[in-house]
DNA sequence: TTGTACGCGTTATCAC
DNA sequence: GTGATAACGCGTACAA
């Protein structure tokens, strides 16, 4: 059933029937109710091709998230969810596309074809490609997540230099001088993934700033990297007594390791770090550490992106969020005066 | 740049364009050649809703998952990650729908508009509107889970009943005779979530089998209702010492509320369910429980819908798995002749 | 190889 | 003010 099957059904023309629909023209009362009747009884809705075609826009946004292989952390999720929702809200449908790497077809479907109104970007590395190829194609996009040079495109990130470094300075408050932080795995780091390089540079701050030491290690994502991780860090390192990490997935696993090596949270070792809202509760103890608003995040990142949408020229806007350290049972005052 | 700007750039007519493209004439090699230089310059690729209009196939799937309200689990994750996977090595987009309700308008946009080719359904009811409308709008559609008639959709499912009949089973070998079930919330079994029914089921018919006897309770789908749930069961019925779940959500709570009563798993109480693979593992102590494997399942889901698309008259096939119970550390013998 | 009709909704233009 | 006619967007595939 097509716009003229209904048209002919109500016994008007096709473009009375498409003025009715879109109130772009007035329409008598009679007709337009003869017209709703008929589409009420058939269900009718335009066809969405047809209409992109025609109008130039698909009311579609792509969604690009890290490839399956990757598992999602607890925030990508929840920023995946949030900005499903926050489409919804908008009347929006969005096209899921996993590719990280530069030859993704799903991405490149995205890019060209017209298939998407707009882009939410998410895990971006300094150098991203991905960047460069949506700005060729005069996509509108928004960032998760931000390259090295902020101001060349549109995003919401989190301070994750701020983050960590609060982290530390609490840590190093209650006493500890030495500390490890836990990053997100070697290749992600080594890829240029920004979180882990700006949580580097906002950690050996932090630790110059107090005059402390500390350990700097990569893990995988995942609960047994993060258990083998916590593990070797502990026989080659015995005299830390803290640590931070923004490596959520890892974190089943650190806090095994530390169950089996006999330690208590917090009483012989703090832990804190960067994890979603709703999963730094769900931690045992519960995580003392910054609550990333990943729902806001996502919500937020729709927001940027309709607006870019309506207006391609207006200036890029970045939004850097540095959630304050929430005090909840995972760290405490370090053991003084005795290894362990 | 559309297919006239490339056929005039490159001396030809749009149809040796097109047919360049698909192949489905021959083209001399050498006026190939030119055409394809031109797309290579401009990244040309066809327009999306030109296609889908002309063709009447948008190469676009839909997965409506459950609103962004309720968390997914584990094992939903799962299944979206490798549907989306399947999806992309089969060159289709996946447009995402939350809906749960009656008036979803992102599930409506799917209904009718032309907007997919096919949709995959997740958290299925067993009376589902949802289903309905899907066979009246002749959309193909493929169920993760089913509804009460089970034939008259195409499907694959976790045969519930069988596994945690299976459960119970095995904790009553191990000398188990109170035992608890722990469903999903009493909203999703009220609403005729059919796993939690099926479930429940299993679980009868399993302790009529051996003679013994079990609480059955219903569990909101996070970890603060495992622990209200479990610490309930504890107090109101000291007598049990054993628990199978179908409530992945709820695992970390439960785990939480039988420590803080002093209980270690397995010595003091035993653990079992259903849980999507990956996630058993990652339970402390790793969890015995029939391990569904929700990428298989994510993957099978999008073959029976792309056969289903190519042939909507087909026969619906209907696949149900039941894992079997893999052994390991959260279950063993009942402590014998002692209240706890 | 090329010309062209078609798919379907939108909207500018014309007629009453 | 209300309704109808027709051109347009773009890729496809049949007829020539």
């Amino acid at each position: 059933m097509n716009i003229g099957e209904i048209a002919s059904r109500a016994g008007v023309s096709r473009s009375t029937v498409s003025y009715a629909l879109s109130g772009k023209r007035s329409v008598s009362d009679a007709t337009r109710k003869r017209i709703q009747d008929v589409i009420d009884e058939l269900d009718y809705r335009p066809n969405a091709a047809a209409r992109a075609l025609k109008e130039g826009r698909t009311r579609t946004i792509g969604l690009v998230i890290p490839p399956a292989s990757t598992r999602l952390t607890h925030m990508q999720l929840d920023f995946v969810a949030s900005v499903v929702e926050a489409a919804a809200r908008a009347d929006l449908d969005v096209l899921l596309s996993p590719s990280g790497g530069d030859h993704d077809r799903s991405f490149e479907r995205l890019l060209s074809g017209g298939r998407v109104d707009g882009v939410i970007l998410m895990e971006i590395r300094l150098e991203d490609s991905r960047v460069r190829r949506l700005q060729n194609a005069k996509l509108p996009f928004v960032g998760i997540g931000h390259t090295a040079r902020a101001e060349e495109m549109c995003w919401i990130d989190v301070d994750y230099a701020a983050v960590i470094n609060q982290c530390v300075h609490h840590l190093a408050d209650l006493g500890h001088t030495r500390i490890a932080l836990v990053n997100r795995s070697v290749e992600l780091v080594a890829a240029g993934y920004g979180p882990g390089h700006r949580a580097r540079d906002g950690f050996t701050a932090a630790l110059a700033q107090r005059g402390i030491q500390g350990i700097d290690l990569e893990c995988g994502d995942d609960a047994a990297a993060g258990l083998e991780c916590v593990t070797r860090l502990l026989r080659e390192h015995p005299e830390v007594t803290a640590a931070a990490t923004i490596n959520e997935a890892a974190l089943p696993g650190i806090q095994r390791g530390l169950e089996e090596a006999g330690l208590s949270v917090p009483r012989d070792f703090s832990l804190t770090g960067v994890v979603g809202r709703t999963w730094a509760e769900e931690f045992r103890p519960p995580l003392t550490a910054a609550d990333v608003p990943a729902q806001d995040i996502g919500t937020q990142a729709m927001d940027l992106l309709i607006e870019r949408i309506a207006n391609p020229a207006a200036p890029r806007r970045n939004i850097l969020l540095a959630p304050p350290v929430s005090l909840r049972a995972s760290t405490g005052p370090a053991r003084t005066g005795s290894a362990r």
